[in-house]
DNA sequence: TGATTGCAAGAAATCGATTTCTCAAATAAA
DNA sequence: TTTATTTGAGAAATCGATTTCTTGCAATCA
């Protein structure tokens, strides 16, 4: 059925050309690569003759050669932190669906957090004429990018900013998932509620930090009874909150820590008193990384739609390319959502009146819950 | 630093092209696509120089264009049954990580077992001119190939065997994941191992019965303590086969199932019965799905190195390009592995002799074990 | 010494599209 | 009716490489 393919050197593929088509329509390949793309300089009559070409023949452009005229590779690149944690495989996808439908390909690659992998994949996105990456990872270093930054390729990220003016950050709505989870806290019946912040210097940190004062007051919290510890996003800084929670006088009966690492710090110094998590104290992460799915108990935490975050990437792209102004202000905006696991339950005094209450909410939630 | 690019509508790169290098090499063009491709037809100190003003302006050629008369787009496919399951990015990471080793970049695509998406990504592949596609999926149909088929693409496939002479099956080692399997069980003491096979036409489940067999007999087990159920890969077939062992007059201490499904199947029966595993019974699977990370307790079963199936595939993709005629005895083997969870326990008259001994063997080791 | 061969390197063709240029025909304006 | 203008479609240039074709020069041989 196709041409053999001889073991010669020269390999011409059996697909259909421009001039094919154009010849089997009876004109010229300009006036089919008209046709293809849609321009309304072609007589009705033509253009009809030209689709019908089209569709016998199976043309499809070849992708290389438009590329090379047009300076376009129509290549994405997506820059990841790993791929085995859960996050990602899920972005992956929806970033890659999001740019097929504008018949762009992506490329992948995970850092798995080392310096010589990502500058290796760096230089291949450059040496592939990629049109624009999306630096999905965190813990990055901004000179990592630099390679990107002197081709002039247009960025988005997520934790880092490059140093560049095709550039631009996404806006991570902490305040709606936090707004959650104390909403969630609230219903179960918490108001004495603590939260274990990160360093304040990070502006991600003053955000989510403002963003539980905020919500908070909102369902009428006092200070007294919302009290902050400021750590430092590590193990050890989650157990010192912990020890600081511990003592308060009126004991909180809900700690919101600012990072997941902090929230398993905090669920351990419980262990080790043999405080039981939720039904004693209830605890709640952020970020959703890989581990929190299997702390015991699971981790109710924060976390950003992976879905949300791949069209906003693409998004943030498109921006780039119009080029709109960095600074406009239709900035593009990440909702976060809460995962419920099963490290927040009603507080001990309610529990006790409500033991016959349903337990079946302990399912996971967690695709549901974004 | 980098030339602006006014609002207009053609894109040029700031990429260094051959002509420049040429130029400030005091060169033919020709000469330096030779010297960039390590012909020897070009004097000493001529490809010096060369490589100098190669090394000074950065050059890397366009791929495009490269891609455009060398008929070779250097990217390739691979399709994946659901991104979800972590069997797949690791089969994924490996696998571009192999082809980017050899310059290759690759289309990744997850079928999400959706007939209308793998045809569409599919469509995407032909598209893009693919060099090849590696069709690590579960459940295909052989003709959602066709369209690759068609186009004479070399293709390698797990699971299914696609209609074409450009194609090849990997040569799974089921036997070597099973022989595992059975040293470990004789190791923990069972001496009566049940086997839940899977439908007989199939030919994995013959091999897979076939593996069994051998290995029972290697460590000197009669067929009346090695009986075997012949189910049908469903959650329901393991129920039965649950059942019919349980009737075993010697009732075989350890369950090896031919799926993970079985296998899941065979854990509901005894957790209805209570039927404690892996105390009273030890279970064993095969495929590691997802689903067998989370069952109660966490299932010991066999998986294929995702590391050696990409690297196979991708061996597999060089043979059919070099041409190699497909029945050549060189076929490519994959590895199987144990993967030990905490569904396998020495059986209940031995364990009680041992109760002194270490659990901590009970630790993950889904990683190391392969 | 003159004819032949070998070889290195430049000139030019090629890949398959897009896009600019060009020109003839059709329409509009005078 | 004649001239100016628009329009549609083909011819040709272009993108950036690779590869074939040529050519000039040096080396080999008669």
């Amino acid at each position: 059925m196709s041409a053999k393919v001889p073991a010669g050197k020269k390999i011409r593929s059996n697909h259909v050309d421009i001039v094919q088509v154009a010849q089997h329509a009876g004109v010229s390949p300009a006036t089919v690569s008209r046709v293809a793309n849609g321009q309304s300089t072609v007589a009705k009559h033509l253009a009809k003759r030209v689709w019908k070409a089209i569709e016998e023949l199976g043309y499809t452009p070849n992708p290389q050669a438009r590329a090379l005229v047009s300076g376009r590779s129509r290549v994405l690149g997506l820059l990841v932190s790993e791929i085995t944690n859960p996050f990602f495989p899920e972005l992956m996808q929806s970033f890659e669906d999001v740019a097929g439908e504008h018949d762009f390909e992506v490329m992948i690659g995970s850092t798995n957090y080392n310096r010589e992998r990502a500058k290796l994949f760096i230089r291949r996105l450059v040496q592939r004429r990629v049109e624009g990456v999306a630096v999905m990872t965190f813990r990055a270093e901004s000179h990592l990018l630099d390679e990107l930054v002197a081709q002039d390729i247009p960025l988005v990220t997520i934790d880092v900013s490059a140093n560049s003016a095709r550039s631009l950050v996404l806006e991570v709505d902490y305040a709606y998932g936090i707004d959650q989870t104390i909403q969630h806290l609230a219903l179960l019946g918490h108001r004495r509620i603590g939260f274990a912040s990160g360093p304040l210097p990070h502006l991600t940190n003053v955000r989510r930090r403002d963003a539980f004062l905020n919500s908070v007051k909102k369902i009428g919290l006092s200070a007294q009874n919302t009290p902050i510890f400021i750590g430092d996003h590590t193990f050890e800084g989650g157990t010192l909150a912990a020890l600081h929670f511990l003592k308060c006088k009126p004991r909180p009966t809900a700690i919101v820590c600012s990072n997941d690492m902090m929230a398993i710090g905090v669920l351990r110094v419980m262990t080790e008193r043999g405080i039981r998590v939720p039904r004693e104290v209830s605890v709640v992460g952020f970020d959703d990384i890989h581990l929190a799915e299997f702390t015991n108990p699971p981790l109710t935490t924060v976390c950003m739609s992976r879905q949300e975050l791949a069209h906003a990437a693409f998004r943030g792209l498109e921006q780039l390319w119009a080029g709109s102004s960095p600074d406009s202000n239709n900035s593009i905006r990440v909702r976060t959502g809460l995962v419920i696991r099963q490290s927040t339950d009603p507080p001990l005094e309610l529990a006790d009146s409500l033991r016959t209450r349903s337990r079946s909410r302990k399912v996971k939630v967690r695709s549901a819950a974004i």
